[in-house]
DNA sequence: ATAATCACCTGCTCGC
DNA sequence: TGCGAGCAGGTGATTA
């Protein structure tokens, strides 16, 4: 999926599009995501203002009087601006219509998004109620990774892909900020200086910042909000570069298994 | 509590 | 060229 970055793309695309506007019409063409599409939505929103955006680790929040509706992409999952009224894909499962004639349209195939209501209290709410902080405000600190690392075994891979320990960082900027940091995936969390933990921060900020300004990585699927991919996959380091030469010393990278996910880096400048 | 594994779903790529 | 295995940006649920 989309990581901090493709959801920040996202926001950012649609907001001016559909901020302040009425819903006209909610449509949910295939309710089976991650968890059901409410089926009462349509009354919930329907004739309602879209009164602010926000995202929230990788969730994308849109703000009524009536409460919060979260969307959250998946693997595969994308949005789009379209004018009202465009014939629908495949993989097309949900639509917000607004009375200005625009659209934004849910794309994704492999179903792993969702769509939930949230109501008037949305962090309350158990999905979002335990995440740790944004990588890319000022609460993300070596200090604190330190901290929140003490006596823990799993690995620094695994650690930072935690959403609670920090969010919207997975499988491609987690293994991009490791490599740009010089650690190794596979040492333990509990085994890394506040030195280090400084560097890694400020190369997570610094490459989720890139990436955003380049309207994120697009793989196969994913496209921004006006349907053009993004453009940071021409700076990976590592991620997709198994077997590829090291840009720094150009022995061949590596790729393991950690957790199921496949992690690529360079076991000569990662230590 | 913590850590490892499973499950969800479709589509594409790779190796034979 | 065809076909099955394996893999893909995530993460809650389940098991140990």
């Amino acid at each position: 999926m989309p990581e901090l970055p493709e959801v920040e793309t996202t926001l950012q695309g649609i907001s001016p599009h559909i901020k302040k506007q009425r819903v006209n019409k909610v449509i949910i063409r295939q309710p089976k995501l991650r968890w059901p599409i409410p089926a009462d939505l349509p009354q919930l929103i329907e004739q309602q203002i879209l009164t602010s955006l926000s995202r929230r680790a990788k969730y994308l929040l849109l703000h009524f009087n009536t409460g919060t509706l979260l969307i959250h992409l998946g693997m595969s999952g994308s949005i789009r601006i379209i004018a009202a009224g465009t014939v629908a894909a495949k993989h097309d499962h949900f639509e917000l219509e607004f009375t200005h004639q625009k659209s934004i349209r849910l794309t994704d195939p492999r179903r792993f998004g969702a769509v939930l209501w949230l109501g008037k209290e949305p962090y309350q709410h158990p999905l979002l109620s335990k995440l740790g902080p944004e990588p890319l405000s000022t609460s993300l600190t070596g200090d604190y990774l330190y901290q929140k690392s003490k006596d823990k075994k799993v690995s620094i891979k695994q650690f930072i892909m935690n959403q609670v320990i920090v969010t919207g960082i997975g499988n491609i900027y987690c293994a991009e900020a490791l490599f740009l940091a010089g650690i190794s995936p596979t040492r333990a969390a509990g085994n890394i200086s506040l030195k280090r933990y400084q560097i890694l921060v400020a190369q997570i900020k610094k490459t989720l910042d890139l990436a955003i300004a380049q309207g994120g990585t697009s793989l196969r699927d994913f496209v921004g909000s006006d349907g053009k991919p993004g453009y940071f996959k021409q700076e990976l380091s590592v991620y997709g570069r198994t077997g590829l030469p090291c840009k720094q010393c150009n022995k061949a990278l590596t790729e393991i298994k950690q957790a199921q996910r496949t992690t690529v880096y360079c076991t000569h400048c990662q230590t």
